[in-house]
DNA sequence: ATTATATTCTACTAAATCTATAGGGTAATA
DNA sequence: TATTACCCTATAGATTTAGTAGAATATAAT
């Protein structure tokens, strides 16, 4: 399951997509709008800032907003910078490796096998799928 | 991600499948050999039991059996028993169908369908794979 | 220039839930 | 009587989802 930040995240970039000018949106406009805990959507703004996605501004007139045009924003990478890895084990993950401590040989397990597949099918649609297209 | 419980679940499923007969499998054979906590395990089997997928017999030359034939128990089965909704957000989930306290309006909410579209393709494969395609 | 105001930014805290595991005792059965 | 599943409880640790208080910074008003 997504967490809410991941949700919250998503959200608040479709808001961002559909703004036709980049003039910066204050969070707390986005916070009612989409209903989400203010607090919250500050620290999750803030770490898409620091990915590189979004910018902002202080002060008066100051808020957030895109960095990139929404169609070059692929899912894949809102999904990893906000709820981290995609695959459904740390053994199949692309940017979130990691051994298992349990499984003695990973290409004899049944679960890594199955998982890759499925990590395959959901990485070909959220690659897929950007910003823009999720904002119509 | 999967719970350790899921996979765990699943690792024994596979155990128990490669048996040839149907013969009960203690927990601690499993728990052996498969590097999972005794406790842990004995709940996780607990769970499945209830569900129907597995059967037990107590006393000594008791354990733990599939009911089933492998290839008539399909992965999304597994998965719902163990880790609950295949969906990433619950509302998109068909077993366990959760309103969002937050969003007003389904069909024009982005997450949504996007999640729509994932869930779609990950049950395409978790219906498609079997304990015994997984079992090889 | 100075002050006020609006806003992001940073850090700390906290409650609630979930995860993974351990322990001990009970019930059934060979 | 030994063996095994079953059941209940507790718990440490992690994660999630916030809330609180204030610092930093940009703009606007005086």
């Amino acid at each position: 399951m997504l967490s809410k930040k991941t949700k919250y995240g998503i959200k608040a970039l479709v808001y961002l997509a559909k703004q036709e000018d980049r003039i910066p949106v204050q969070i707390s406009v986005i916070s009612n709008t989409e209903n989400i805990s203010l607090k919250f959507l500050e620290s999750i703004l803030l770490t898409l800032r620091k990915n590189g996605i979004l910018g902002s501004k202080k002060g008066k007139g100051g808020g957030y907003y895109l960095l990139k045009d929404p169609k070059d924003i692929p899912m894949t990478t809102v999904m990893r910078f906000l709820e981290g890895p995609i695959a459904m084990v740390p053994c199949v993950s692309l940017n979130f490796y990691e051994k298992c401590d349990d499984c003695p040989d990973e290409n004899t397990c049944a679960v890594h096998n199955v998982m890759l597949k499925v990590r395959d099918k959901t990485l070909e649609i959220l690659r897929n799928t950007t910003l823009a297209d999720i904002s119509n």
